[in-house]
DNA sequence: CTGGGGAAGGGGCCC
DNA sequence: TGGGCCCCTTCCCCA
């Protein structure tokens, strides 16, 4: 992997974990909420979030992503912005965008992933794909082992393309100092920050008495061409490992060692870490806020995913490191994905994401040696899955074929660092007795299809996805699950190429070029090729609107236009924020309410009320309180809030009464309690209350709008 | 800009 | 075991 490009992950990562995705009615921040299920934060003693962790073991070649935030050309990153999180994206050498991950309501949980300090302990390799900023495991993650992420080369080299820039510079002589370097200029949660060249000369004349020549940087520039870089990259590893050094430059990342080896290396400095085999160790000199530069090489060509290669992928086993023949078609699903499959977006297939800088989509097929196999068209059940079996195609992903699956636990797929130095016997042998090898840690039972074994729950298999920990009732359905993070998709249409995951969604796509509807409206008579779409339609005819707005009681026929409504109600539009739970609101006084009546009493009595939250949440939506100005007095909060309340359960049920006449008994202890007076700093301070005004009008007057009152605030 | 309708793809359950 | 079906989601386009 050390001389994987930042494509090579994309086509060959093996699993695919995507961001929680939460109601974004929901008032926690997305950097929060969007966290897999597989991971987990730490936090410091002040709740801040200090680090990533694992939950459970992650198989190396796991995409995490992508990095989101909100994105900034080159002229319209704010004047007041804080770039602190700032990324670049780079699209044909030039700069494209910046991402700015520093909102924790726009950004994801990857904001909060700590650099990698050391080689030993990276685990994460980061990648432009495309437009995207993706996250790969390089080595098995171990259970709460924490993320930590170091660049790609490709990265490193858009890095040092950037030396005329920067003017760093230093020579290969004094490269064992250099890692010190990088590790005080790299301290956690500022490695994002995109420092000006003022400011990385200011930290280099602090420097100054370790004797850090800036020459450096220029002489242990990388090579030119690619495949040279890799070689150095190579070369550089296999030096600074101490012993084994083919085995371990070959295999540097396939043979982890999560265990932080020791800093000896010759080397004394207690900062120093290990040199990075992903690096050239020009690139660890390298503030990481230069991310996604390009060097003069490289093109959008080379990072985007699927595009023929400069360096051309022969075929999937070419990809990987040479370990031997069989080292990477067992440790690896050794297929290469058919083309979508692995691409950065885990919903439907976009091409609007994979355009050149030309604007011209990319080929939407991978190349004939990526995709080996294709459906006979029109797909025959039998004909057309024969095709695709691993006899006569390359293996695909864990689910479907026994003997050449990857196999995902740490004794099997990936040795661990105490095994065999190239792990490549001990992978052969677990890959021929997957579930029976005594070393592994779950000698539990298995199942002959699947590429690791199967835990057994009250004496049933349990069929659990070790990806997500998904559990299903059959083993059929955890097959055809497993595809989803493998990326294999087995069924490809002939005519347009797009593949899929099952059969029935190539046979309901092929009704795209048929023109075929065979879903009749009985009421209008319209046809649609689908009995989603067409009971979607229904609604129409029915009236019935199942997705309502709980802030403004708006009714939708579809969810998506939920969704896109509730953007009216985007909390970044609240000027009052609460600072125990980040919930905000228009209203200070609904602050107030939401402080005691939620979050104070909710500490010290137990969970959150979510039922209430939700109540004040739709209260300093409604009417009532627009209506009230912001230093109403208790007395007059009270009351809007039971007028709202007899005004909105109206015809509703007497359980729902019952509870809102608790809820209103709550809000109006809450509201007449001396106690609910809030510390300034409940206020975000950035909102000055003029601002906080300007802000909230805007809103009110799409609420209103989209609650259908007329204007009259 | 927002709401609304249709097209299409993806995941999972059932038989 | 896998095909069929259902539901959900997203994207696109238009008013």
């Amino acid at each position: 992997m050390s001389g994987w490009r930042e494509v090579d992950f994309a086509l060959n990562c093996t699993y695919i974990v995507p961001d929680q995705v939460s109601d974004p009615s929901f008032s926690l921040p997305k950097a929060m909420t969007s966290i897999p299920r597989n991971l987990t934060f730490e936090y410091g003693a002040d709740n801040e979030v200090t680090g990533v962790f694992s939950k459970e073991y992650i198989p190396q070649g796991t995409r995490f992503g992508p990095l989101q935030g909100d994105i900034y050309t080159k002229d319209n990153v704010p004047k007041q912005a804080n770039r602190k999180y700032f990324w670049r994206i780079y699209s044909g050498g030039q700069l494209q965008n910046f991402l700015d991950g520093y909102d924790i309501h726009r950004s994801n949980w990857m904001r909060h992933v700590n650099p990698a300090r050391t080689v030993a302990e990276q685990n994460l390799v980061a990648c432009q794909n495309g437009r995207d900023i993706y996250f790969y495991t390089i080595r098995p993650v171990e259970p709460k082992q924490e993320l930590l992420v170091w660049y790609s080369p490709e990265f490193a080299q858009r890095l040092c393309s950037q030396q005329d820039d920067i003017k760093q510079k230093y020579t290969s002589a004094d490269e064992v100092q250099e890692p010190e370097y990088v590790k005080r200029h790299l301290p956690q949660r500022t490695w994002f920050k995109d420092r000006t060249k003022e400011e990385i000369k200011e930290e280099r004349d602090e420097e100054a008495d370790e004797k850090i020549d800036v020459e450096m940087l220029e002489r242990d520039t990388p090579p030119d061409t690619p495949d040279d870089q890799i070689m150095d990259f190579s070369k550089k590893a296999e030096k600074e490992e101490n012993g084994n050094k083919e085995q371990e430059a070959q295999g540097t990342i396939p043979s982890p060692q999560p265990e932080p080896r020791e800093p000896s290396l010759g080397l004394t400095h207690p900062y120093l870490p290990d040199h990075h085999p992903m690096l050239p160790s020009a690139h660890r000199s390298l503030p990481l806020h230069l991310h996604g530069l390009y060097g003069p090489r490289e093109g959008l060509v080379s990072s985007y995913p699927l595009y023929p290669q400069s360096r051309p992928l022969q075929n999937p086993y070419q990809l990987l490191p040479p370990y031997g023949p069989h080292y990477p078609r067992l440790l690896l699903p050794s297929y290469s994905p058919p083309f979508p499959g692995m691409l950065p977006s885990r919903g439907s297939f976009r091409y609007s994401s994979y355009l050149g800088t030309d604007g011209l989509p990319y080929p939407p097929i991978a190349s004939p040696n990526l995709l080996p196999v294709s459906l006979p068209y029109p797909p025959s059940a039998q004909g057309g899955l024969k095709e695709l079996t691993p006899n006569v195609s390359p293996p695909r992903g864990a689910p479907a074929t026994p003997e050449l699956s990857p196999l995902p636990k740490p004794n099997s797929q990936y040795p661990s660092p105490g095994q065999s130095p190239s792990g490549c016997d001990e992978a052969m042998n677990l890959s021929l007795g997957t579930a029976k090898s005594n070393t592994s840690p779950r000698s539990s039972p298995g199942h002959k299809s699947l590429p690791y074994p199967l835990k057994k729950q009250n004496g049933k298999i349990k069929y659990e996805c070790n990806i997500c920990s998904k559990t299903f009732g059959q083993l059929s359905n955890l097959k055809v699950h497993l595809r989803v993070h493998s990326g294999e998709r087995p069924f490809q249409c002939n005519l347009c190429k797009k593949s899929f995951t099952q059969l029935a969604h190539l046979q309901k796509h092929h009704l795209v070029h048929t023109g075929e509807k065979p879903h009749e409206c009985q009421v209008c008579h319209k046809r649609f090729s689908s009995t989603s779409n067409l009971k979607t339609h229904l609604r129409l005819h029915s009236g019935e609107k199942p997705y309502q707005c709980k802030l403004c009681s708006t009714k939708f026929t579809q969810y998506i236009h939920l969704k896109l409504h509730r953007r009216l109600h985007s909390s970044r539009d609240r000027p009052y924020r609460c600072q125990l739970c980040t919930q905000s609101f228009f209203h200070h006084f609904s602050l107030r309410i939401h402080q005691h009546s939620c979050c104070l009493s909710n500490s010290v009595n137990g969970p959150v009320n979510v039922h209430m939250k939700e109540m004040v949440e739709r209260f300093d939506a409604s009417q009532e309180a627009d209506a009230l100005p912001e230093s109403a007095l208790a007395a007059q909060v009270e009351e809007a809030v039971e007028h709202w309340l007899a005004r909105t359960l109206e015809g509703e049920g007497k359980e729902d009464q019952r509870e809102a006449t608790m809820l209103l008994k709550a809000l109006t202890v809450a509201i007449n309690t001396q106690a609910i007076s809030i510390a300034p700093s409940a206020v975000p301070s950035h909102h000055s209350p003029p601002l906080a005004y300007q802000e909230r009008a805007t809103v009110v007057h799409l609420h209103k709008r989209a609650a259908g009152r007329t204007e009259g605030q």
